[in-house]
DNA sequence: CCAATAATGACAATATATTGTCAAATAAAT
DNA sequence: ATTTATTTGACAATATATTGTCATTATTGG
């Protein structure tokens, strides 16, 4: 069996997105580490800031493509530093919600101020086009999944 | 300071580049543990199998975009269970080359014929444009990192 | 309501990957 | 040529992430 040319580019951007996830993921430890933090708990910090409901571990994890128990083990390490903390839920006696303290607020916000500016200098040459096209193909790949 | 629209983009873009590559991955280890493999040891395959000159561990790194340590211990791995051997390289006494025996190809062989019609099928609902787009701003990043 | 199914937290084992260090080999600079 | 810097393999420590299992809680179907 062959590739077709769509299964060809396909699978050369699978490959580019294995590629590029290992870099991103040293560049996002490079601008948090000056906190105590890693790409992967700063994702967390960022899944909950950017919620307006309450989220729970399992919730974590859908939305960054992770396995529920890879979230409670980045989580519980978070709640040891304080930088969240674990509320009752009403609506579930075992699956608590997931809080930022103002302490994991405040190192988020200090993270957004070197991620803004890598991020406005890094998508200088690219267009808001080819972005748009490229989240959305992204994001249909994600479905397939 | 602010996201500009293309840095928001460039964001967004990452986001989902780390979830998209999590989910990946799963699927990779579904489509090659059948052989006894993993995502990870299947990528170096392909990484061997797709150059026209043989590679020494460290420019594997470089093109999937790990580091040589990690590299390192796949091939080494893989040396054990028989899919690659390490041969004397005449340019450079440490460094070998990570060459592919008849079983390390036939396995990358069979995989292929899982691959290749799963990426078939799920490449249908994208258009050319759209994987050539994606490519091309996946690739601009790499460069960034 | 009740039985079957799914989701969740806790725990453990394993695979994957980075960071750091050291000595040896190579490449670059002068 | 000789010094200097970089690359490489080996080894270890740590962080990240998946898989698997079990008991408990929630949800769904009847």
């Amino acid at each position: 069996m062959q590739h077709t040319q769509k299964g060809q580019l396909f699978t050369e951007v699978v490959l580019e997105i294995f590629k590029v996830n290992g870099l991103l993921a040293t560049e996002g430890d490079r601008l948090t580490t000056e906190y105590g933090l890693s790409s992967a708990r700063w994702k967390v910090l960022g899944a909950l800031e950017m919620s307006n409901i309450p989220l729970t571990v399992p919730q974590i994890a859908r939305v960054m493509g992770l396995t529920r128990q890879a979230v409670q083990r980045l989580a519980d390490a978070m709640e040891k530093n304080g930088l969240l903390v674990y509320q009752n839920n009403p609506h579930h006696k075992r699956a608590k919600y997931v809080v930022l303290t103002s302490k994991g607020k405040e190192i988020y916000y200090k993270i957004g101020e070197k991620q803004i500016p890598w991020a406005n200098q890094n998508s200088k040459d690219i267009s808001v086009d080819d972005f748009i096209t490229t989240l959305s193909v992204l994001r249909k790949i994600t479905l397939l999944l």
